[in-house]
DNA sequence: TGCTGCAGGATTATCGATAATCCTTGACGC
DNA sequence: GCGTCAAGGATTATCGATAATCCTGCAGCA
């Protein structure tokens, strides 16, 4: 699975399915308005836009629907469903209680060698001069699941990865005017609170991060910087 | 899902297509043991078994994927995802964190009507007198998804069903001598804390719970913001 | 020995076409 | 007028076959 990743996600070099990148085609259209909700999406009508077979869409529209941006009834249709502020809102919660537990556990290892969060620190903060907000979007989930990642827990990841990051991420990022590289530079204090091995302080600056992510504001997030 | 229905579940009635009878197969062979953890399933093989063809299989498998149950890896192979006992443990913490929000979130809910999660309770007690390990398993991972399912939070709820509950349960009982009766009614204390609308309280009981799932794992629960 | 690179087998990924299903529309009987 | 039912169109669901990819094992070589 690609950008929009949120199952058991293998490598990260991975996104060279059909399937994956027809997803990552629907979500974007539907996070910059083009697909609107309650617009119909015919598998063969994607299928001969971007020129694959029905196969890839069909697993692509299976993804969304299973994370509510598509609603499909067998054998008569499917179309965009009108995700709320509220169903975004619904994760948050969630994201937090993870991303917590997650940084109790990583500091340790990140404290005992911080390279590879550094690294997606690094990609991040480079690919905010781009001024391509949707690979930001991908590059910012990254730098998230690194940070899961150091926790070294399976489980943790797993469960991560089925929140769907990447679907909020790039719907957050392409409703919002953020300019990238404050947003980027707003991800350092989680690196310097986990390298510094300081479990609390690393839970306490996620927990703001998370909380900050919560869509509706079209403020920019108040990132805390450590 | 059909049987073991977890996520966006489309209508009852719509078990009707070839995909989701295949999953229902592989789930009643994964819990029942005829498929055992850590052994490899081929799409090709169960189509021809079933007599259909790839296209099913393969969306049941995406499914059960996604649900955890199943572990596939691009051009390589799918088998029945393994739990080992460093998996089990690692996954307590995660449970917790996850079981903690459930709980703050349902108690209003079950509060306000508590039959389904008393009815998959009075399930589970029924069920722990057939003297059938296999089948209390799957009775209790339904009751605490109940629990999950009563917070209304889909986010939740699919993080949840990614840890693959359905495996670890089976794996825990069926090396464990507990007297299932005793198990079954450790569950009701959870059912009155949530009924009786107390926020925090369920939240200490079903980490407790959860923390007493695995032996040897004392390790006090993880405090999750929420 | 230990390493590199290249077949060959195994498995999934994708394709193009056909079948099955559902909804709509309109005719028909009452 | 109203309910019932039967084509017909639209869409997904499934099929069988082919392509792409990955891993394994072995040969060749330093």
């Amino acid at each position: 699975m690609g950008a929009a990743d949120g199952g058991t996600s293998p490598g990260l070099l991975d996104r060279a399915t059909l399937g994956s990148r027809v997803r990552d085609y629907l979500l974007v259209e539907i996070a910059n308005g083009r697909l609107a909700p309650g617009s119909p999406v015919r598998e063969l009508d994607i299928a001969k836009r971007l020129g694959t077979s029905q196969t890839p869409v069909r697993e692509a529209f299976r993804e969304l629907a299973a994370f509510g941006l598509l609603e499909a009834r067998s054998h008569v249709g499917t179309r965009v469903r009108e995700v709320g502020e509220r169903e975004l809102a619904e994760a948050v919660p969630v994201r937090a209680a993870l991303e917590a537990v997650a940084a109790r556990l990583a500091a340790p290892h990140v404290a005992a060698d911080p390279s590879r969060l550094e690294a997606a620190l690094d990609e991040l903060v480079r690919v905010a001069t781009l001024d391509d907000r949707l690979a930001y979007a991908n590059a910012c989930t990254q730098f998230h699941r690194e940070v899961v990642r150091s926790a070294q827990n399976d489980s943790l990841l797993r469960a991560w990865n089925a929140l769907g990051i990447e679907i909020m991420t790039i719907m957050t990022m392409l409703t919002n005017e953020e300019p990238l590289d404050v947003a980027a530079e707003g991800h350092r204090g989680i690196v310097e609170a986990l390298a510094s091995g300081d479990a609390e302080r690393s839970v306490a600056i996620v927990n703001a991060h998370v909380a900050a992510y919560i869509p509706g504001a079209t403020e920019p997030p108040v990132h805390v910087t450590g």
